[in-house]
DNA sequence: ACAAGGTACCTTGTAATACAAGTATGTGAC
DNA sequence: GTCACATACTTGTATTACAAGGTACCTTGT
């Protein structure tokens, strides 16, 4: 999957899943490879991103099966954010669409 | 406009604007800034890649009122590129808003 | 007790790309 | 001669995704 395409999109993926429940970053990336495709290397700056931005919190719950795992909460700013980010996303992807898929540009014979 | 959903979008939609009719970089950025906006230090760097991966080729038109204008016209490996990127982001947009704009993330109480 | 393997955390360094700011040249207006 | 505009281009900076690596915990086999 193109890379450069995610760019910008995973913090709002990753906050509409924990929006949903709440995670840990192993259990994310795991969730979001089926179709998102996203490494560890990617999620935890992500995470650490999220949490400066305030729209998570966490909290350390200990596991029967590895080390401690790190839960992440949405916060209402979190949710707020989301909501914007959801927004933001649906206008650009109309006017993504709007140049790319003119309805002048390919169906035509002219 | 949030520069990071821009990242790998920009390439399909000059290609897109100039499967219409040829133009020149400084053209773009101006039509392409209604809606998109994209600023003339990203088109130079794109348009010689797009030229790299031959999906276009140049010709000089002389104008009455500047310098030159270098004509970018599609060449067939850039229309086949070109619906390639379109299918790829289709199927992008289709994932992100399947995690984002999943049946259960919001509505419901509980 | 020890090795192996899965769970879970985190940190480098690298690549891609968009942008602001600057350089340069031609044309016409004042 | 200067100013503004059209047009091309360059350089340096920021953001982000990722591969590769490293640490620590826990279970199971031997």
């Amino acid at each position: 999957m193109k890379t450069q395409l995610k760019k910008g999109t995973l913090d709002m993926c990753v906050l509409a899943v924990l929006a949903k429940g709440d995670s840990y970053a192993y259990q994310l990336v795991t969730q979001l490879s089926t179709g998102m495709d996203i490494s560890e290397g990617t999620i935890y700056p992500l995470m650490r991103r999220l949490q400066q931005e305030a729209w998570v919190e966490t909290y350390l719950v200990e596991s029967a099966s590895g080390p401690s795992r790190k839960y992440y909460r949405l916060t209402t700013a979190g949710h707020t954010a989301l909501a914007a980010m959801r927004d933001e996303w649906r206008s650009f992807v109309n006017e993504v669409e709007a140049v790319v898929f003119a309805p002048d540009a390919s169906g035509a014979s002219s």
